[in-house]
DNA sequence: ACGAATATTGTGGAAATCCGTGATGCGAAG
DNA sequence: CTTCGCATCACGGATTTCCACAATATTCGT
């Protein structure tokens, strides 16, 4: 799936506009008439970022990002309306919402901010698969070699390490030779380097 | 110095309440007429948190903000304003600022909101300390020993670093036992967790 | 010019790690 | 019941790291 715009606001108008404005400067778009309509083909690996109108029939835009939220979607959100007040605005900024713009609004701002979250989701993205790609590693793990990593992770001694769990020190050899493979590093400072900052 | 709450705003009336309110929830206050007398008393290490009023004469709270963040300030900013508009806020939000609240307001919800200002103030200064801390022992490693220092944490081997180098084994074992030593560390992997992210 | 800090190297030994080969016991899956 | 993955361990040797003792060269500031 290319990253998309997804429009979801109940004026048609708005929508067409909207969309024919993105498309025209290269940025693909699906629109939706209602919250509900998103979130039926909404899924975690949708890529992009979202136009939200505030008010709508039925769900509103706010209503839509907590539950979205909720159910862990990390797309960038960009709040339309027509009739903000600025404890909305504020709200949904230190939320997490990307930006929040009152209709009518320039076009070319609209476009670069629609651009940059882009952007951000794909870094996120980017980031969220690196963190995945290294999680699938230790996952392959078994117990006893993931007891050994969190020991040598920790600058323990090898000697130390087979007092710590009780084995003998070609076990832990054995652990440690392993877990590295199955790592893809072959020291543990690389180690430790892949898994900086992570778990 | 202990933690403030800096009030910048030229309405006496304002001040003295806002600084009434603040105090008698065990919260210290530091009142200032003018974005130019903050800005006159701030240095980098003043902790706490901002309450800026957006419209005051002279230099402006969104004016004194950008000025702050320009000269590395990390300090909380809360903007308050009795005569705000959403792109106002969302621009604020945006770069950074940690709330913008409407007057007349909620008393409670200010106090909770400049608490976690306090508290956020506070973390941030904690993890700037651990980070200094690593410099400033870093700093203390010649070129050589940074050099090295680089290739361990690269998982590199004694006899590699060597030929990347040009200098003898023994005597990258003396610079990698010197910057252990240095650093506080017994092994490359403890050296790599506490460069872990930094740098 | 002199001393301090830094960079460099050697010898030689103790300690620790790395690794191949081979083997046993156990529990789960087929 | 048999196979397979996992954990366990031993022997023995290669490699690497760690360290004390000792020494020379370079640079830099007083």
């Amino acid at each position: 799936m290319t990253p998309h715009a997804y429009l979801v606001d109940d004026d048609d108008a708005i929508r067409d506009s909207l969309g024919w404005l993105l498309e025209s400067r290269g940025v693909p778009c699906l629109s939706y008439p209602s919250a509900e309509d998103f979130l039926a083909a909404w899924n975690t690996s949708l890529p992009g970022c979202i136009l939200l109108d505030i008010r709508m029939d039925g769900m509103s835009g706010p209503e839509l990002f907590d539950l979205l939220c909720q159910r862990g979607s990390t797309l960038p959100v960009i709040f339309l309306t027509g009739h903000g007040d600025v404890p909305m605005a504020v709200s949904a900024l230190k939320q997490g919402a990307f930006d929040f713009v009152e209709k009518p609004c320039n076009d070319n701002e609209l476009v670069n901010r629609v651009i940059e979250a882009l952007q951000l989701d794909e870094n996120q993205r980017l980031a969220a698969a690196d963190s995945d790609s290294v999680n699938s590693l230790t996952s392959r793990l078994t117990t006893r070699e993931k007891q050994v990593m969190d020991l040598v992770l920790a600058g323990t001694l090898n000697k130390v390490i087979t007092d710590e769990l009780q084995i003998s020190m070609r076990t832990v050899e054995v652990h440690r030779a392993n877990l590295f493979e199955k790592m893809g590093v072959r020291t543990a400072v690389e180690l430790a380097q892949l898994l900086a900052g992570k778990r």
